[in-house]
DNA sequence: CTGTTAGCGCTTTCAT
DNA sequence: ATGAAAGCGCTAACAG
């Protein structure tokens, strides 16, 4: 038993009786071909299952109706949702998405990026971990391309989160709840959103207040949080600003071992406001970064370069400050 | 200025003044050809910057180099990692990933998969929510496919984790610790995973021992977890096994709130071991499913389908008990 | 070993 | 309004 062939448009204008273009016309709606004949057309398509094949259609027409999303780590909440809010955005647009792990890998990151271009209408880099030079030259090859989390590029549209406003939102946070001495766990120092950090963090300092602020080399994950608890406590700090959630939650768990009340002891923040930074105990006060608007926001950008109509601005979301069990007034206050 | 337009192997062609078969036999590393004209053409090609069109190749060789995932939640965890492990198999192969997010929609995941089959060399479907008729009747078309964490299927390669066994797990765990008297946090009950949860706990409940086990239909996410908190401590349970680590966790949240000392006055065990399991208060006991080779085992499936060389048994991976603090012996014991 | 030719399955001028 | 024919960029017989 032979299995049935997918059905060609040869076989769709056979059984109708038309020509090859007529079929093509029909199943495109275009208008120029007679309604009745245009039913028959349709009609014979169900019959036989027809449908046109993508891959051919993206060879005449040079697009494929698909977008490539590298992502430096699948395992990222923050790159998840950002995922999440692009892969459903592009879908309701009727774009398929590819997606491609470079694994924090730079050389990857460049290769995928290249690669996947050749198969899809277009990239979206998400917070790449190449150089400044390095991207400048990888993008006009991949162009249309958009980028996510990352300073401003020319002739690349970018979206991201203002990572200096959230900082500067924790730290009026802390403030006003009476802290003056604080530590900054920072993560990865040539990170990009790690200078916003300390931009904001610098500013909060030079404009007084008395604001000490101590800055003390982490890391982006759990286990960096925890690492440094001791460090933390030695600095006599009321307050600790961590990189992010992962650490934040780390500190928090050394800090319970240590039987250090938080937040009567200490007070922690976190930075992104992953799925579980409002399970831990206490919920973790936090800068909620918009991850899934980030993502839409990116498929708007690259969608309006697709279709040419709409202009794409440089987007800068702002994060939300979520109050939460982590933080209170000083233990000495 | 004209951006100059993608070279075509004719340009190679040209360039390296050969004839179009002999660059195209070059780049794909056919023995037949003249090492040295293979050189001269290579060199050609890099001097262009010339990669052959993936889509081009598509046509005509009837490939992609591209498979289709079609996910019901991007936001579990457990799918997430199930992604990871497919994507970064794949990868390691060559193989691109498209990923379609059904959003728990039966008819989308349906088109979905029938949809992203036409672009693609094949289709992983991530536990289909659809029915077992519409499943078995879709397949076909979709061929060739892998199913995961769903039911033997004929002519389907399937791998899953086996639910029962890492159920029989948590039972023996928490009966050797001297528990008699538990409760079931259901979740979805037409569930084939919560089929198989029910068939352990049955069977060890028939294996006598006095164990007696009481049922409850929660949910699948945390706030149902949270939910039943004060249902499961009416029924004077010493221990209770949740469906899941969201649910696990949800109930532990509700119960520290009620002042109740986990694991002394009640104990409590998930399954799936999703990241955060680990970073509760008190850490969860739970089943850890190994998601991860879960998608790596599907990529497996779906390479081997594709290459036709080695064989596609059903796989089924035995999740691994992981005792963490969440469980102890009863209070009563 | 290399070049010529015929498609892969579709869209789109260009005629009619 | 419809059909015939020319490609999209590449690979794979088929000659030589």
């Amino acid at each position: 038993m032979a299995r049935a062939a997918r059905p060609g448009i040869t076989d769709v204008a056979k059984l109708a009786g038309v020509s090859l273009s007529t079929v093509s016309r029909a199943m495109n709606g275009n208008p120029t071909v007679d309604p009745a004949l245009a039913e028959r057309v349709r009609a014979a398509a169900a019959q036989l299952g027809y449908t046109a094949s993508p891959v051919a259609r993206s060879l005449v027409l040079g697009r494929t109706q698909t977008v490539a999303v590298v992502i430096p780590d699948l395992e990222n909440p923050t790159f998840q949702a950002i995922l999440r809010g692009l892969s459903r955005a592009a879908a309701a647009d009727g774009y398929h998405v590819l997606v491609a792990d470079s694994r924090e890998d730079l050389d990857e990151e460049h290769a995928l990026a290249r690669a996947t271009r050749l198969r899809t209408d277009g990239v979206i880099l998400c917070a790449p971990r190449m150089s400044e030079d390095e991207l400048a030259e990888v993008l006009p090859a991949l162009s249309p391309a958009v980028v996510v989390n990352r300073g401003p590029q020319t002739g690349t549209p970018v979206v991201g989160a203002d990572y200096e406003a959230g900082t500067r939102q924790i730290l009026d946070h802390l403030t006003a709840l009476g802290h003056r001495r604080l530590v900054y766990l920072a993560g990865a120092t040539r990170s990009v959103t790690h200078r916003a950090r300390q931009a904001a963090i610098a500013a909060a300092v030079r404009d007084g207040d008395g604001l000490e602020v101590e800055e003390i080399t982490a890391g982006v994950d759990f286990d960096s949080g925890t690492a440094v608890a001791d460090r933390v406590l030695a600095t006599g700090a009321t307050a600790v600003i961590a990189y992010n959630d992962l650490v934040a939650m780390g500190l928090l768990s050394a800090l319970t071992i240590r039987l250090i009340d938080v937040p009567r002891q200490l007070s922690i923040t976190g930075f992104d406001d992953i799925p579980f930074a409002a399970y831990t105990s206490p919920p973790l006060t936090t800068a909620a970064v918009p991850a899934v608007e980030l993502g839409a926001a990116a498929w708007t950008a690259m969608h309006a370069q697709l279709t040419a109509d709409e202009p794409t601005p440089m987007l800068t979301l702002t994060p939300t400050l979520v109050v939460r069990g982590s933080t209170a007034i000083p233990h000495s206050a």
